[in-house]
DNA sequence: AAATATGATATATATAAGATATAACACATA
DNA sequence: TATGTGTTATATCTTATATATATCATATTT
């Protein structure tokens, strides 16, 4: 999987690594079992420091989306705790870009569309 | 309208102030007209530095949520340039969310129920 | 006319976050 | 034994955030 940092993005460079890797997941790029490089090798290739590609890593595992082995590295795999739980993640995360919408006089069925046409080519 | 900062939170206070202006509009507890504090006297209420409380009024300015005018200080005021457009900037946003949602097994329909809740009571 | 308040701008400083550079550790594998 | 994992620690540099003052042009109020 093709991963991308543009150094000259606002956006944190470990931030950056974690949405392409959410991305990968949700697209299927990505899939339970897959191993990522190693933090060391995932660093170099990307010309950037091994700590800010473990911060990625880290997050990504507190989230819920691998688990880090000695022995297999970095290894997808997604947690589903509960979906009560998650879907009240997702609506935290919601909030603000509905109330953008609201704002901007996107009604609800907009944001079906939007939604039902990411789900369907993501 | 109510205004709290968390001096505790990772997320920039001037982030905190953008983000709870635009859900007053969003909640109609601001609307097109409506003045708001000035920098001033906000950010003496907030108990926090002028310059931040500017920061978040220039942001929200150039987001066109409200105009700056000397004569009436900060009015609410909000531009819907083209829906298209608008529609592409809440793609946008939205991609992470509708990424993680996927990835942890929520459907389509259950993004439209929290969508459609949050409209009802936003 | 004078005083006041507005947003806008400039400069300086302090703190926190992000990113890098090395180094070392425990453990597993080849 | 040597190598490669993730993990942790320390130090340094840069950038972002927040604050403290101060000034400016302009509009309003007294």
């Amino acid at each position: 999987m093709l991963i991308e940092i543009d150094f000259n993005s606002p956006q944190a460079i470990y931030i950056q690594l974690r949405n392409q890797i959410v991305m990968g997941i949700a697209q299927e790029q990505l899939r339970d079992g897959d191993s990522l490089p190693s933090v060391r090798s995932l660093a170099s290739t990307l010309g950037v420091n091994m700590h800010t590609v473990n911060k990625a890593y880290a997050m990504l595992r507190s989230e819920g989306y691998l688990i880090l082995d000695r022995r297999k590295g970095a290894v997808i795999q997604v947690e589903i705790e509960n979906k009560d739980a998650e879907i009240e993640k997702i609506n935290h995360n919601l909030r603000m870009v509905v109330a953008q919408a609201i704002c901007k006089g996107i009604s609800k069925e907009d944001m079906h569309a939007v939604i039902d046409d990411m789900y369907e080519h993501f």
